[in-house]
DNA sequence: AATTTACCACCTAGGTGAGAACCT
DNA sequence: AGGTTCTCACCTAGGTGGTAAATT
């Protein structure tokens, strides 16, 4: 083990039990968190929900449901998003995730990927991503105690975070569900001035990821669209992917699980560990534990298979209260007037833009740098973030391209400074063991987890291998999965 | 040098001198190619253009042009296509260019990059790209003549070829024309199974790409878009991009280029050729040939640049005669009942659709597995193609992800077989030197290549490196280009 | 003293042509 | 004998954490 020297000194015995003692936090941060991992270890659905039902309502009742099966009683809004990898992400939260940022921006790891349900197969919508601030503390590691401990107090409210739109918006419901949406080529950065779309963040502060869902009406004229109202957004959090953002390590476990599991470290890896040969296979999939499965009642679906399985898809009985108040980040949503007016950057290499104005808008067609992670993103690199606004030259701001040149996928927008507390938002946190049953499925034996549900990456399979792997996912179908699913109330 | 020995054995002398003797060819086809080498070594534009005109004058005359400066005189469609790199395209013109196809697909070297010009800021396009028969005849190649030699017939009209739509589609005409609009991630195939979204090819054959902008109109609802007819396509090809396919290449000359010039054959460079520093450092940057510059009329956009070169925008004057009628290869536009549906693959894994009935369609939102070639895509590695076709649900054909998952941008749509010949599509080639004057500062030495201008991937720039590349290219403005551009009738 | 930065070796991922083996 | 396929070494491109130096 190639581990900090830091790290080292203070927290070796705690690499051999799995869950550490959560860091101290604020009561109620500290509830909520812990209500959601009893959740999660129940394996029920866990997401937190925040949907512009103005939008929503008047947006949504208009979708035409052909999707089979469940029939929502009574709710507006069936979509459902569940996180992909959340055994990954739980393993990472009982310790204390945490998220490195550099000045050039560092991927996260693990990263954000969803699959969405019930979805209108034939409408559009944008799938964006932001990262939130848990709170308005900084945080400082204590290794003697391998603790975080609050270490004083940041104004974030005249920060608004940086949108990721996903490089594959507008995409139909039906495809968006059909696929993995993957947020693997976000790159988080400390660079307040960065110019690469990157989502930038501070130091040593709490976070968490949202993901939204949002309804492209196509009756409004896209090249007007900075007139038109952003409605229908719904957004999704997941508890166990909050992190604390550092620049190096604090964490020795923290930095141990990412070395075995984040493929790009392998060469960092202990070859001497005693490890099995399955063990070795399976750390080269890491999308669970090895032999340790969960079975959730959402739906599998294969890589390159069909929507073939319908599974029972659970419900989540919304619940409307406002959930930790007084803890929640100053969230913004992309709804009516949370879209807004981009601006050049004036590195004039305005990849990310910045909402400078409250005027909603949708985009018609994202023109992205990163551009890779596409649904179910391949571990391809790309490049940061340049968004297409057709009525940009109308206003003088042109959208110039990084000089590295490249792709052109996915990118952030960014609120106005001042705005990110929306008056009109709510959120909605949905929690508890509702309305998800354990699928049928979940008592037969996995022999071997599956290749296509692997984290994040494309992975070396032989071809062999895949043939194998393939056969046994096939044989199980539905029962070899690992996701949290919300729906929106 | 490492040389297939095939070929060392007969054409180690060939590679002594620059353009070798043209192939032998019917000699309409042969008029044709050498017309157009003239004329690009003129450094005029050439380009075959080929226009749907009656989608064209329909939907084009619509266009509320708000783009400053030229005017177009009199004619409805003023949109403009310059090939990218035509200087590279060019030596291996001379030579008679070779492209690998491979079961897996191989990607082109030099691939095709364009710019585009005279869009409409405000309107969506799709960009696409498919390659099509020069000819009906197969060719072999003759060692001890350096010559492709006609060596049978073959029928190509029961093949439609597949449609590369660009990634990034549809997109802004704005953001269009901010950008090079690369097809580097396409991948040519001689697999006829191919459901990876490849461009299928018969090898031994002679193709050339064609680069279509095909007119979005958002009017339509994206929900509905299969009885949208496709409307305002323009085609353009360039006559320097021709190239014949092979399984290994034939001519030693083409070897020695590619290797040369594409980055990722550079282990198979001579390190002990006599070569200075700059040479070493041009060699690298292969966007053109060292210390040879040609300049074009057309305003030079640095990739991370602003569009800040409004330079004088030449006008082609159009010729409406039919080019080489017997010659010309069984295209088909992507005009009224050129989109159609698509079929799913009989794999499973159907990337790339086919067009199975004369329906047309403007796809709303083109989801692809390549997904890497950007507007001036980057070398990142991606996936091949699917589809995004909100109406094949109600048509019981649903769009399958291939098991590498990934990307899912960038991808083919197919004619139906038997269709590729439209009655009523003409092709309309431009030729001469017609309309477009040299710019003003084609005098202007320049000392050194742009690194933003270089050829399809991203470069290992030391950021030192870059920034003196970068000032260099600032202080020459439109100075250094390497661009044929051609303009709509 | 805490935190950040720059650089590095070592990975993943995939694009080259060479060359041997194979096919027809 | 011509043409194709497969594997390979050698590249490009870029994602890891370690480490030491720099910064605050």
């Amino acid at each position: 083990m190639a581990l900090s020297s830091r790290a080292h000194a203070f927290s070796v015995e705690a690499l051999v039990g799995k869950p550490s003692k959560r860091k101290i936090e604020d009561c109620k941060e500290e509830k909520r968190t812990n209500d959601a991992l009893e959740q999660e270890e129940e394996n029920v659905p866990s997401a937190t929900i925040e949907a512009d039902k103005l939008g929503k309502r008047s947006k949504l009742d208009s979708l035409i449901r052909k999707s089979p099966g469940v029939e929502k009683s009574g709710s507006e809004n069936d979509i459902q998003v569940g996180l992909q990898g959340s055994d990954l992400w739980k393993r990472f939260h009982e310790i204390g995730t945490e998220m490195i940022i550099t000045k050039a921006g560092r991927r996260m790891f693990p990263s954000v990927r969803v699959k969405a349900k019930e979805l209108d197969p034939f409408k559009q919508y944008y799938i964006a991503m932001d990262i939130v601030p848990v709170d308005s503390k900084r945080y400082r590691y204590v290794y003697h105690s391998s603790q975080w401990m609050v270490a004083g107090n940041t104004d974030h409210s005249c920060i608004t975070p940086r949108l990721y739109i996903h490089p594959d918006s507008p995409c139909s419901g039906e495809t968006w569900m059909r696929q993995v949406i993957s947020f693997d080529r976000v790159k988080l950065t400390n660079n307040e001035m960065d110019d690469n779309g990157h989502i930038i963040l501070q130091s040593m502060h709490k976070y968490t990821p949202r993901v939204h869902v949002i309804l492209h009406d196509p009756r409004f004229d896209l090249s007007q669209i900075q007139s038109l109202p952003a409605e229908g957004v719904t957004t999704f959090s997941f508890r166990e992917t909050e992190f604390t953002t550092v620049t190096a390590y604090q964490n020795q476990q923290i930095t141990k699980l990412k070395i075995d599991r984040n493929p790009f470290a392998k060469g960092f890896r202990d070859p001497g560990r005693n490890r099995g040969v399955l063990d070795g296979i399976l750390d080269t999939y890491p999308w669970r534990t090895p032999l340790s499965f969960d079975f959730k009642p959402f739906g599998l679906e294969t890589q390159g298979g069909s929507s073939s399985s319908p599974s029972s898809c659970g419900t989540l009985s919304p619940l409307n209260g406002q959930l930790s108040p007084s803890c929640s980040p100053p969230s913004f949503l992309l709804s009516r007037s949370s879209f807004g007016l981009p601006c050049s950057d004036s590195l004039g290499l305005p990849l990310c833009y910045k909402m400078c104005s409250p005027m909603s808008m949708i985009r018609t067609r994202p023109f992205s740098l990163p551009g890779h992670d596409r649904l179910q993103g391949s571990g391809s690199p790309g490049l940061p973030a340049l968004t297409d606004f057709p009525f940009l030259s109308s206003l003088g701001i042109s959208a110039l391209r990084s000089g590295k040149g490249g792709d052109c996928r996915g990118h952030c927008l960014q609120g106005p400074p001042g705005s990110p507390h929306q008056p009109h938002l709510h959120r909605v946190h949905t929690s508890g063991n509702v309305g998800l049953p354990p699928s049928p499925l979940q008592h037969i034996p996995a022999p071997l987890p599956s290749p296509y549900n692997l984290y994040g990456y494309n992975l070396p399979v032989t071809s062999r291998l895949a043939r194998h792997f393939k056969l046994a996912e096939n044989s199980l179908a539905s029962s070899s999965r690992d996701e949290q699913f919300a729906q929106a109330p």
